[in-house]
DNA sequence: ATCCTGCTGC
DNA sequence: GCAGCTGGAT
């Protein structure tokens, strides 16, 4: 069955960026900001050889502040993404980085909390590991008809998932298309939601 | 005006 | 628990 493909990495995971380097920058550049934005700006430093983090390390933050302004943020994350590249040369290398037993010096650094963490760790470094983001808080609170926060829908995932790259991958990915496309914070669009079958919330109006 | 795959510091 | 960061797109 060779059109059976076990090989999660050959997926156009995270919006498709393809290298640890491309996910990690982004990952920086994305939070509160429209995923649009991030891959212009992944897309010039690319042009300009500055899509890894030993480059971006030689920049000064003003200058990283230049490549990224039309990002949400962007003088805070100049400043985030610097130290985390530094951080980097000193640890010897971002795949080195990048591995479960560096999560508490990931979530020590500046700009790097639970979500950025798991889910550098989970789509930059394979690692088996599900990201707690708002949107999986949501998806599965109004599915399960019950209040969750962002932790207790990670753990219930972790629990019920099969300990498996590509379906963390993979239901990572479901849970943040149906958030951007019905699951709003405020009026979802239920009824063109596939999830409306399983769904507490729309078959109980329970959340 | 409002929205956008958060995190920090108070 | 929540304001602030900070700007482009719609």
């Amino acid at each position: 069955m060779g059109w059976i493909v076990s090989d999660a990495s050959s997926f156009e995971w995270w919006g498709g960026l393809k290298t640890a380097h491309e996910i990690t920058i982004s990952a920086f550049l994305v939070q509160m900001t429209r995923w649009e934005s991030v891959v212009k700006v992944i897309n010039k430093l690319r042009e300009k050889q500055l899509n890894k983090i030993e480059n971006l390390s030689k920049l000064s933050v003003e200058d990283l502040e230049k490549e990224i302004r039309s990002i949400n943020f962007y003088k805070t994350k100049a400043r985030r993404l610097k130290a985390f590249a530094d951080k980097v040369a000193e640890e010897g290398g971002l795949e080195n980085f990048l591995k479960i037993e560096k999560r508490p010096i990931l979530l020590s650094m500046e700009g790097i909390g639970e979500e950025t963490a798991d889910s550098l760790l989970l789509f930059a470094g394979n690692n088996v590991i599900f990201p707690q983001s708002e949107y999986l808080r949501r998806v599965m609170s109004r599915v399960l008809g019950k209040k969750l926060t962002k932790s207790g829908a990670k753990q219930i995932v972790e629990e019920k998932l099969n300990k498996d790259l590509f379906e963390y991958k993979l239901f990572h990915a479901g849970i943040v298309s149906i958030g951007k496309a019905f699951c709003y914070t405020n009026n979802p669009n239920c009824d063109k939601c596939f999830l409306k079958p399983v769904c507490r919330k729309y078959n109980y109006e329970t959340l």
